[in-house]
DNA sequence: GCCAACGTTGGC
DNA sequence: GCCAACGTTGGC
């Protein structure tokens, strides 16, 4: 049966929180912290497996794609809503039936220099790129793949996977 | 540091 | 269910 074509996405980081320099040194981790339910059911019910997924620094100088990574696993609750210790400790979820959820992502590649924000809007066909609409506050927003193979193209970089994905259990 | 744009909360 | 108040996000 053929792969479902790759979609794509674009996550935010501020990278004094975590970096993609961080995410290469760990490898692999998971995307916690999403608290915003439009946001949630992305991460639930449409990212998948093999997605490509942007590293994009928010709130950061400059504000920049700085690489890529690769989702290694589905949606699965965030255990911190259940942490009374955790900065995004929901007291009102329950563990029978959690309220937020997350994903794993693996280090793709790290942009060298990294396409800023000023360098996505200079580009007429990146021009309905979520993190661009004013106002967007989404932490995570869709990526098509034209807008997905021009990031890469301004990088210059290739655009399919950096290495092999691992084949993972179901 | 400012503030516009949002999402959430809670009184009614 | 409305909506004002409030807190947060995040570009500038």
């Amino acid at each position: 049966m053929p792969r479902p074509e790759r979609r794509f996405w674009l996550f935010k980081s501020e990278p004094e929180s975590y970096s993609i320099d961080d995410l290469k040194r760990d490898g692999r981790t998971f995307w916690d912290g999403i608290r915003n339910y439009q946001v949630r059911n992305f991460l639930r019910d449409d990212v998948r497996v093999g997605d490509g997924v942007l590293f994009y620094n928010s709130n950061a100088d400059p504000m920049a794609v700085t690489g890529t990574m690769t989702v290694v696993s589905a949606g699965y609750p965030d255990h911190t809503q259940f942490d009374p210790r955790a900065k995004h400790y929901d007291p009102a979820s329950r563990e029978d039936s959690p309220t937020w959820f997350m994903v794993d992502v693996e280090f793709e590649r790290r942009f060298d220099p990294p396409v800023t924000r000023d360098m996505l809007k200079c580009h007429a066909g990146l021009a309905g790129m979520g993190v661009l609409q004013k106002g967007s506050r989404l932490s995570v927003t869709p990526v098509t793949a034209e807008e997905w193979r021009i990031i890469h193209q301004i990088a210059g970089v290739s655009d399919g996977p950096a290495k092999k994905l691992r084949r993972t259990k179901t």
